[in-house]
DNA sequence: CGTGAGGTTGAAACCACTCAAGAAGGGTGG
DNA sequence: CCACCCTTCTTGAGTGGTTTCAACCTCACG
């Protein structure tokens, strides 16, 4: 299946724009009215798409602009350690990338694209212009950077996780949700990126991701062969995805004095 | 040693206010001028110092302000499996938290204080209408939060550190950074926090994250006992924060089609 | 001076990592 | 269109580190 060619926005000839997007409500317009959202579109650049492997932003490169990703999947990584990359993050059709540089200075992490990818370019010197002049987009910048920031979060949940299986069960079922969000089928995953991609955002060696998904498989919870996967049983994958075997239940339950 | 006393900012019957504050520099206020610094300084509060254990907010309360740290030290929680709590971050003299609700919406996580502390709390309906009134605001407002979304970022890296040990180190090593920008010693560290909030930061079991301080010390990187830390061997710890072994350098060099 | 939370230490089981090799895709060029 | 190559993914066995369970210590506080 391709994914590339299934947005209608990617249709060539076709010049997207806000008020014709079917993102608008979830980015950065929000609910801004017609004429606002005119005055937003009219800044925000639309690169052609990036090819498979194309770098969005490098490390240590000015920052120049936010991303929002129309079509395709972003991967955002870090140097880790001797020549090594970590992956930090995936970013998805309607997701924000680049913030790690919203101040205006230089980005600290990289970001390429896992499949073929439109983004919508917002500069951040017209952004900060445009938002002291309408507050309601000001408003939904700071929804949108809240969403980015519990993706962090809930990252980092999937990292404390002790099992293998538990933070594959975990981001699994983060995909997903995020996938419905997006969109598109959730129980019917194209994963954009490899298990070398899975492992190093979760913390593990390639092939403990890879027998855990087998494992996975092999409970009935979901059906998985490389990169396309079916959630065949919801609940149990929340159940997994939800549980942390917690030794002390009241260790954190501290009472005020 | 009392740090709660240790802030010339908490003396008794002197208003602290912005213009006076030696956090001034980086924090909201950052380089606006005098006149400026009174209008945001008028909409601040300044509550009462907590106690160790008070909630600073809690899951599912609506989100009413921004907080810096002014003295103390804050932990946010989220609530994790069956009535566990993961600790998601700590936030230092000088560090915002209550991010998570940004947007005006509900905190995702809870925060409380881990000593006595001291917090500005900056109404998020006064900020929104401040930032649009002053541009100087905004973009300091957007420095600090990509500052706390890199701490984010570094808490994703030291959670894929593979080895307990690299975990710990990188854990110690980013908090002494912290410290030394706070304007505290950066080699004599009072952790605020126990071993099982330390712990559940790092996805580790307890008696791990114990034995790992325990063997930092018998290395001689650095001087543990019990909340008392002091680095002794500052580029080793270094070497051992900064290093995954990282099975394959070429993983992640994924050339452009 | 007792009590309890927080912290440490020990021993054993388990799980994830490492090393190694093979299978399966996808892409490229003949 | 097929054969080839190379990347990605899978599978297997052994090892080592982390977790677990349990007990003990110690410090702060009432």
């Amino acid at each position: 299946m391709d994914m590339t060619a299934a947005s209608p926005l990617a249709i060539p000839g076709r010049r997207t724009s806000c008020p014709t997007c079917s993102l608008r409500g979830q980015c950065l317009p929000g609910r801004l009215d017609a004429a606002a959202t005119l005055l937003l579109d009219a800044v925000i650049q639309r690169p052609a798409p990036l090819r498979r492997g194309q770098s969005l932003y490098r490390i240590n490169q000015p920052a120049r602009s936010l991303y929002v990703v129309r079509s395709g999947a972003v991967r955002t990584m870090v140097p880790d350690g001797e020549a090594g990359m970590q992956v930090t993050g995936f970013h998805l059709r309607g997701e924000l990338a680049g913030l790690d540089a919203l101040a205006g200075e230089r980005h600290s992490a990289m970001a390429d694209a896992l499949e073929r990818t439109s983004v919508c370019a917002i500069p951040l010197a017209a952004l900060e212009r445009l938002t002291t002049r309408m507050p309601e987009l000001q408003v939904q910048l700071h929804r949108l950077l809240s969403r980015e920031i519990a993706l962090d979060h809930a990252h980092m949940r999937q990292m404390t996780v002790r099992t293998a299986r538990g933070k594959l069960a975990r981001f699994l079922y983060e995909l997903a949700t995020r996938y419905a969000r997006a969109g598109m089928p959730p129980d019917e995953i194209q994963l954009p990126m490899s298990r070398a991609d899975i492992a190093s955002y979760l913390g593990l060696a390639v092939e403990t991701a890879s027998r855990q998904m087998r494992g996975l498989a092999d409970d009935g919870i979901i059906d998985a062969n490389h990169r396309s996967v079916r959630i065949i049983d919801r609940p149990r994958l929340a159940a997994l995805a939800g549980e942390t075997p917690v030794t002390d239940p009241l260790a954190y339950a501290r009472l005020p004095a």
